[in-house]
DNA sequence: CGGCGGTTTGATGTGACTCAAAAAGAGTGG
DNA sequence: CCACTCTTTTTGAGTCACATCAAACCGCCG
């Protein structure tokens, strides 16, 4: 197991909690040619409109996806952490519509598409993986949408860091109701559709009424089910569950 | 070619616009057992957390997706009209994370799960061309997410406008600059994240400044080039270019 | 011609924005 | 270990876009 194989490694778990792969398709997995790379905090790693070629899984760090407006305001339409695929939607789609930045410093993995999409054919158990990822995507841009058009501030804030408590804990990097979050409050501003000064005044609201707690960039949950019920969180979009299972296939 | 299958003889249209499927898949594709069903205006196709087992198709009318807050509010997350393939996701994720329902007279016609997984493994490019569909709708939400996350009423709204013009177009069902949208204001607000009354006003000064004109439930967008400037709208996201070819798949 | 969804109007309230500047950290070099 | 700078967080005051509530109007259909 090299240094670059790690992410791949989490990013299989991932989708392995769902649905265990053939043996052979793991292997394959792994065996794809990769190349790793380190940048530095708020570096493009593809802008819109590139036409890139390899998709990227992250290995350190966090990068966010974002589309910017004419005024200059940008929107981030979501996060990644350790173990996530980046952009495995450049794989078919050719334009970027979206660009993806750092927001500290991040090492992601890349694989070609070409590959890819080769190893998505030769292993249907994998091709049904990316599309399941990619609708477990869907579903989150669309509780992001519901977010950001029907909540207000501290309904929305206390949303989001409710999936990202979610999400570390699955990704094995939540302890004591706490996870390290690198990322400024002009950045979640950006995420959550609002000012960084209006967002500073929610956390501080939050904090006040004794639901988080913050530390520099970290961020404990001191009152989960507070939390749960402000935000009206609703765990279901995240799709713990997994895909349909190819043995419910058969015809019913 | 019976009724039912114009629906699904419009999807083909739709995907083979981007890129062509080979004679065998298309004749699979539409020997598919289908059900045809009629709905009345406001009646639920899917209620959220349903496990649906077929997907389907809009083939006359107008279908939405949405979520509702513990407060009653509702956020539509996407509209779908004659020619799209509605929850085309549910044939994966299991559990529904939203509901979808109609809102005016409506004929969906519907396939089962297993068909539709069994003919995507059969023909890789009808599970190419599915994947590709989920990206869109994704890229669709992204856009709807950067909509109500950072634009005003106005823009919004000129900008789903716009977005709708392009895809009734797309389906054929667009004509001097004009087409039919069978929604009330308050259904249109719901997926603008904005109040009804608000709506109403934004619609208003949208006419008197001649950028559209409406009558009863048909709206002609006026001033093209005008909106797209005040929606800052581009095109790309709905990507109309179509997927990555499968001849451009060999090692680069 | 009355009832009924849908649209429009009016008056008033407020959550979030804007602009601006102070305070607190974090990193750097002497 | 302390000055210095740069970034991030915090505070304050004034303003505006949009929400809320309520009533009137309109077109449609039986």
């Amino acid at each position: 197991v090299t240094a670059s194989q790690t992410p791949i490694l989490s990013y299989l778990a991932k989708i392995e909690a769902r649905t265990a792969l053939p043996e052979d398709a793991r292997r394959a997995f792994l065996s794809l040619p990769t190349i790793s790379q380190t940048y530095r905090p708020y570096v493009d790693v593809v802008r819109e409109r590139d036409r890139p070629t390899r998709s990227c899984f992250v290995g350190t760090g966090l990068v966010s996806r974002y589309k910017t407006l004419r005024n200059g305001s940008r929107q981030i339409v979501s996060f990644h952490i350790p173990g996530d695929m980046v952009d495995l939607q450049s794989a078919l789609v050719v334009v970027a519509d979206h660009g993806i930045r750092t927001h500290c410093p991040t090492t992601l993995v890349s694989v070609a598409h070409s590959d890819l999409l080769e190893l998505a054919a030769a292993h249907p158990e994998v091709g049904r993986a990316f599309w399941f990822d990619t609708l477990v995507d869907a579903a989150i841009f669309r509780e992001w949408t519901v977010n950001v058009g029907r909540r207000n501030a501290r309904e929305r804030t206390s949303h989001l860091l409710l999936e990202f408590a979610l999400r570390f804990k699955a990704a094995g990097l939540y302890e004591d109701d706490t996870f390290e979050l690198p990322v400024t409050q002009a950045d979640l501003a950006d995420a959550l559709g609002i000012t960084a000064v209006h967002l500073n005044r929610t956390l501080q609201w939050l904090r006040k009424h004794r639901l988080i707690r913050t530390h520099s960039r970290s961020i404990t949950i001191e009152n989960w089910p507070e939390m749960v019920s402000l935000a009206g969180f609703e765990a279901v979009y995240l799709h713990p569950e997994g895909p349909r299972q190819i043995g419910k296939l058969g015809r019913a």
